[in-house]
DNA sequence: TAATTTATCCAAAACGTTTTGGTTTTCAAG
DNA sequence: CTTGAAAACCAAAACGTTTTGGATAAATTA
């Protein structure tokens, strides 16, 4: 039924080892005898047995994608990132094996559970900039790529969007249209995107020539409600201000709402805008424009570095920041 | 670096099989002998190597979740099913692989891809009721769970929610509101659930004794152009039209707009109700009235019966029907 | 006492590959 | 005809476990 190396040595007349060998793209083998046996395998539909392989030799070909933290407003982000490693994943014919926060809860280090499951690189959502892990990464031989954190380390590297662009993006536009007074509602401070989004903020006043005022930022927790409650404390301290810049579609649609509760419109009386353009950005009324952060690809890349890492030992490992963009929609319109 | 059981057994004195057997329960092993063996192993942090155990024994403890036909408005859905799977999963200590249609593409057999990897047992999405892959499954030896497809076979079973019972459930509670004329967009003919949506709409009506018209049935394809379409072509053809029942949300979300750039008034000239209940139904305006299909459990209960059909052979595949809930929202409201 | 059972333990085989460390064959050069 | 090198091949070891099929010693029975 099932078929092996054995198999196919057997009906080609050659030993287990040439197969193996002549299968692997070796150079000790003639080239009529590569060209029986990859026939012979075709005939039998014969694919090697990955856990054999990945038992004895170093040729890892799964990788492992740690899902912490996970909630539920990441839904779409965590969604088309495991679409863009799955995809790119199986181009090479690597696999993807996901592991939630538990896995590391076993008394293993990260370095031995990848071990241990044959795993030959990591991808790593949700991490905090504090976790611990952190340190062991640094230090690691396991190929890892971590999203969202900056962390640099021996086979360690990052990807990420260019948070601080994509707030200047936002308030540039916000600019353009007139706006003067722009609050800020920013997640918690336990996610490194954060501060870069704040930076970005700060920047793109200073680049417009605007006053950075500390009455105008408040920090939610990527909640709806946390949004809801910042766009009220703000427009109730600061009632001249025409538009809010939020580090979040989910808390943007709290905020909206809120808004709309309080009797203002959007974008009329104040602007909204997002960031993540998450797909219900295009359900809500009036919809909300937003930076938009083009996840799928990230996933493509990250699994793409991931392989090389693991593939090729010259390669070094290298950060990537992709762009993000501007999606104007109906939350946002000129002053009056 | 790396422990094996080599060191457990040098370090407590006792041989390779000896640990092995102590450390899997066996019942020839001295209960001090096994103190013994049970407390070196914790002290070197020993765990042993999954991908050297799924080689030799029949102890498959990985299960592969099959992800086919993926597309975007399913993001909620395979979101909250992987979470599932991942928290169950991960409290039996089994692990998660995840395929897409590509891996089905390489010439191999579903049971030769599950052997290959070490799988013990799989969790199917997205599979179209023709697709051919069925009738391998039916005879298949790997424990085989599907979501939304009714397939029985050696051992394969599946899951599903209740949609006669959810669409009924939509039926009913419209009719309580007055409504006599009820539209229905339906999925494509490609999806089970959706001869079970429709069968629930033709009961429904006949519950309530209303009669069923072939005129007030739109068939879409679940995206939100087709809801749009079908809200267009139903309302021009059928004025008297007070409610659409709509079989996915996304669906709806278009029916909704729609019916809104038409110039009705959701819902006062006209109902809508949704099905599945994702998360952007909360952030639509109006907010979106659904039939919720709760898909982390699923996912639970999905991984829950999967690993029990890998460890005991004695268990029959049985099959799982969950209930859906009326979820109420401002989309639906009494006719006037 | 001898025979049998029971309780412990373990060496070796097995899983399906790749890798190691060769051997044999071929061929060109001296 | 030898020699040396290159080309082609392969037996056995290795990967880290579990499983098989005993072996040994102790306890029980006859």
């Amino acid at each position: 039924m099932i078929v092996t190396i054995h198999d196919v040595a057997k009906k080609s007349g050659y030993s287990i080892t040439t197969v193996s060998r002549a299968l692997n793209g070796y150079g000790d083998v003639n080239d009529k005898t590569r060209k029986k046996i990859i026939e012979v395998a075709k005939e039998l539909n014969y694919k090697p047995n990955r856990v054999a392989r990945s038992l004895v030799s170093k040729k890892l070909d799964t990788i492992g994608l740690f899902v912490l933290g996970r909630t539920s407003f990441q839904q779409g982000f965590i969604f088309d990132i495991v679409s863009g490693l799955m995809d790119e994943v199986s181009e090479h014919d690597f696999d993807l094996l996901i592991f939630g926060t538990q896995s590391l809860k076993t008394g293993l280090t990260f370095q031995q559970l990848c071990h241990q499951r044959g795993v030959g690189g990591a991808v790593i959502t949700g991490l905090k900039i504090n976790d611990p892990i952190i340190q062991e990464l640094e230090k690691s031989d396991v190929p890892t790529i971590l999203v969202d954190v900056p962390v640099k380390g021996k086979k360690a590297t990052y990807i990420t969007f260019d948070n601080q662009q994509g707030a200047i993006q936002a308030i540039d536009y916000l600019v353009s249209l007139g706006h003067k007074n722009i609050g800020f509602i920013n997640g918690h401070r336990e996610a490194w995107v954060c501060f870069e989004r704040f930076s970005g903020y700060k920047k793109g006043l200073a680049k417009n020539n605007l006053p950075f005022k500390e009455d105008y930022i408040f920090y939610g927790d990527f909640t709806k409600e946390s949004g809801q409650n910042g766009a009220r404390q703000l427009k109730e301290s600061n009632s001249e201000l025409t538009a809010i810049f939020v580090a979040s579609d989910v808390m943007a649609v709290g905020a909206l709402e809120e808004l709309v509760a309080m009797g203002f419109d959007v974008p009329n009386d104040i602007s909204i805008i997002g960031f993540d353009d998450q797909d219900f950005a295009a359900f809500t009324n009036p919809t909300l424009s937003t930076i938009r952060q083009d996840v799928y690809p990230l996933g493509r890349v990250a699994a793409k570095n991931i392989i090389r890492l693991i593939t090729d030992p010259e390669y070094e490992p290298e950060v990537n920041i992709l762009n993000t963009s501007l999606i104007v929609r109906q939350s946002t319109s000129p002053t009056k």
